[in-house]
DNA sequence: GCCCGTCGTCGAAGCGCTTCGACAGTTTGT
DNA sequence: ACAAACTGTCGAAGCGCTTCGACGACGGGC
């Protein structure tokens, strides 16, 4: 064993380390490590077993600088601590886990960083790619990733995409597939607690294309509706509540798509005495477990993250090796029956 | 204007197109950026217009290469969603703010990568340092952190640190702190509503440190005390205050140190009739948020979150540029009394 | 039997930046 | 007035990897 840096006390082995053990020149690591060129098995074998008894691990960036890729991609995600943090967490524990299924790590940014923040990275070639959530109708960082030379997917749907990888859940069919469930129990009288005012204003727009599908849904199936945003704590529930029993007496069912809402809105009810399913029928829009943790197993649609995120990475993967990909991802919505939605004999219409 | 590849079409700025455009040498820009050696304020300018007019930004693998720094930090954190998603997004937040704030970035890993993530992204020089949290009493990842050549800080109190840096909350303080404002107020029996089961198995310290000095300052304030971990979900907690009741008869303080469990316990205490604060006090271990987002506000210890999260990286600087650094801190932690606890009349005791 | 394509390997040229030593010119100390 | 110490800048040598072109050794087609 020759006394040189590799094997000397604690210096970081190179792959020209590993080519003097080997017996190669370190270009033939690399095409073992690449699997770029072909390689005899047994030259194959003496690099790897050099490469596991040095414990030889390629310098990031070093490679990043040789071969322009980092194998880093970015993730943008809105870190205040106001709203939908559950969902949040499930979209980039999708995006991380799916990123290391295809051997890419994840930076993590803020969205408060804005623009500054995606130029930053790209632009000194930290990442490959960028994911971002929570986007704005007219989200001022759009102009900016299409001047970046890393492709980007959008966790949303702002207005003017062209150009740019979107994948989300079709708000407006799941809007649709709510009325359908009710209006197929027998419900005619139905209200929908929306997001707060705020994500209106913050313009998202799966609030608008929930609502938007919401309506067109509730015309073409002849149904009564009507909608109300919903501030968030007891005191904006019972608002909204009673808002919603005001402009449409006697309704009998509600579509919440507003996870926050819905815990104060079950107490409130039950407080007033009004039973769920019994009186009164509830489609929630959220994640799998808020609906179950629930006092009553909601029936509910599905935010399917997990699936949103996994996707995004699908996407930033096809676009990095040039494959075609739908620039406009909706993922049908799925509806699951548990015990908050009751059939109405037909006499009640 | 040359037509020279900077000014051309698309390709992207280097140091040495920078340090043409300004007519000084490649070093010369690279000192101004760093600042490690005097420029004159002329040249500095001219370097200074040079990099705005190209558009130049460092390519962080050059950088990394040359320079053996990443200006990234890693973050490993819980991803699963179980458990205290709020505070984990907190922590995440704070140390994403505070590293940028240090011009460092973060890259995002999950638990479960376990110690093959940590020595991926070390060996191959991915990250300057290590963050991470909700660390196990006898955490297998620790052996391995020692082995890094980059420093890392824990969130959390792992046995055995030693020669790894560690900042939390002093949940044990907080509970001497929880039972010291109760016997204040004339309480002397008084019930722990603790984690669930599962947390003690997992064996993060932080359930232990806060039982030993809810134990400890049970016995040297001469209270009746007892404590019962509780299982989430209505049922569980439930199951956990009949208990707390049997086997102490007449309490009439809780202190809760569960953030789940807040929610349901008072509902099942509205329901039973026992009143907050006239029947019954609470002191809570959640963050400041989750104390106000209940029916009765509560006097609460914080989880300062943000503030461990800051610490964690100020610590990773600290060590990153060779300064000492405290190897335990523990932050006081800070009661703030809202509505949850009344003044008993001494008759009582 | 000769030309050509493939296989397996090597050497060398970068990738874009930092940093060390050198050096000319200017101060400072005495 | 002269050595010593700065100041401000440059050139060159890497950092550790990928990749391109070259080249010898083979094997197949005609």
């Amino acid at each position: 064993m020759p006394n040189d840096r590799a094997t000397w006390g604690g210096a970081v082995p190179t792959i020209n380390d590993v080519a003097r053990a080997a017996g190669v020149s370190p270009s033939t690591v690399s095409y073992v490590l690449s699997g770029r060129r072909p390689i005899s098995a047994e030259t194959r074998a003496r690099v790897q077993a050099a490469i596991a008894e040095l414990g030889f691990h390629p310098h990031a960036g070093a490679r990043a600088l040789a071969s322009s890729k980092t194998n880093v991609i970015a993730l943008v995600a809105p870190l205040r601590v106001d709203v939908n943090v559950p969902v949040i967490m499930q979209f980039a524990t999708a995006v991380v886990t799916a990123a290391r299924s295809h051997n890419h790590d994840v930076l993590l940014l803020t969205k408060d960083e804005g623009t500054a923040g995606l130029e930053r990275v790209a632009h000194s070639t930290m990442v490959d790619a960028l994911i971002l959530m929570d986007l704005e109708r007219d989200d001022m960082r759009i102009p900016s990733l299409r001047r970046l030379k890393q492709p980007s997917v959008l966790i949303g749907l702002p207005a003017d995409h062209t150009g740019i990888a979107c994948v989300d859940l079709d708000f407006g069919a799941a809007a649709r597939a709510a009325l359908e469930h009710l209006a197929g129990h027998g419900h005619r009288r139905i209200g929908l607690v929306g997001p707060s005012p705020a994500v209106y204003r913050r313009q998202t727009t799966y609030a608008d294309r929930f609502l938007t599908g919401f309506l067109d849904a509730s015309a073409e199936l002849d149904l009564r509706t009507v909608t109300h945003p919903c501030e968030p704590g007891t005191e904006g529930v019972r608002a909204c509540l009673s808002d919603l029993d005001t402009e449409l007496p006697g309704l009998t069912a509600l579509v919440v798509h507003n996870e926050e809402a819905l815990r104060p809105l079950l107490d409130l009810l039950q407080a007033t005495g009004r039973r769920v399913p019994e009186d009164i029928s509830i489609v929630a829009v959220c994640p799998r477990d808020v609906a179950t943790a629930m006092p009553v197993n909601l029936t509910s649609i599905d935010i399917p993250a997990h699936d949103v995120g996994t996707l995004a990475v699908e996407t930033v993967m096809r676009l990095l090796d040039g494959r075609r990909v739908e620039y406009t991802r909706l993922l049908e919505p799925s509806l699951v029956e548990r015990d908050s939605c009751r059939e109405i004999s037909t006499s009640h219409r």
